[in-house]
DNA sequence: CAGTATCCTGTCCGATACTG
DNA sequence: CAGTATCGGACAGGATACTG
């Protein structure tokens, strides 16, 4: 999507989309994260067009995910390695892989996360940082935060449960509570 | 993209990318979890245009993430609600959640997740389900699964660690390892 | 209210050719 | 090897009109 936020600029799921939503971009995260960091390395793997290598390679560097540094400097070379906000992307690409081999891989998984040392097969899941509590839902649900402005305070509940100003159109058919 | 996983069929985040890539899936979603199930909320609530709106909901039903049934009969009229495996996309959410709110939030959050009961902010944070432990890099990595095919092994190691027959591309560049 | 049908534009993306 | 330039196709997506 070009214009992408138009209804909920705050939200931090589409402004991250605004920066991996592109199809190719998480691909190249992807790579990133097994190793790749030169062009030629992203276009073999992938099967991109070099034109869109450049131009994806572009946007994710302005974006501050990957960082372009001169490895060579006769001939100029940049290898593209992945920042710190890059890096911290690692944990949406394992849990987006999960999900991929819990539904999609009828096979069984073509790639799987394991303890290094071990090779014992590790599955993810989300808890707490602070408390370490599983974070199942409705145990835990998603509410507006302290920077939320009007529009987002009206689509989701604050707290405490006030009984925030509900949604007309929805106020009906999310008796638990809404979440995400 | 259309064609998507040209040379890694087997991945699973290609795979998830394909039922989940285009940009308004996972909004459509997002909208899901806060609660929406009818046609009517989706579109208010995320300003999209309707026939669009059609054929994300049918794409997302044709995937298995989505059900429609109808909640109406004359006239027939149909909500669309989260399959088990739609539900069990709520970690990825969540996960893209905090990244975003970690990088591109400079005014803070403006939707969080939250304790039900308390009103306490949550972070996420990746462990194993069966061990607890922190999913973090490198004490954990991507490797070849079982059902990998002779490219994905090519492209993963393969554990335990038989100095795995490396990418010729790769290899020099992956000191510790590569991973997802 | 819950969509379907039609038209149009933007751009993502692939293919190919070219350059230092 | 590491890209840039150009071309064309497919489709996501927007706007609008229409229906029971």
């Amino acid at each position: 999507m070009h214009n992408s936020s138009l209804i909920n600029p705050q939200c931090p799921i589409a402004r991250s989309l605004e920066r991996v939503g592109e199809w190719w971009s998480m691909l190249i995260l992807r790579e990133a994260f097994l190793g790749a960091s030169r062009f030629d390395q992203f276009q073999k793997n992938l099967g991109i067009a070099p034109n869109m290598l450049t131009r994806r390679l572009q946007t994710l560097v302005a974006d501050g995910l990957l960082e372009k540094r001169p490895y060579s400097t006769r001939p100029l070379r940049h290898e593209y390695v992945l920042t710190a906000a890059g890096q911290d992307f690692r944990p949406v690409l394992w849990t987006i892989m999960a999900w991929g081999n819990q539904h999609f891989a009828p096979e069984g998984p073509a790639i799987q996360l394991v303890d290094s040392a071990t090779g014992a097969p590790a599955e993810p899941m989300l808890v707490d940082r602070h408390t370490g509590r599983p974070l199942t839902y409705p145990a835990f649900r998603v509410v507006a935060g302290p920077a939320a402005d009007a529009r987002t305070k009206s689509r989701y509940p604050t707290w405490p449960a006030t009984t925030p100003t509900p949604n007309p159109t929805e106020s009906a058919d999310a008796p638990t509570g809404a979440a995400a």
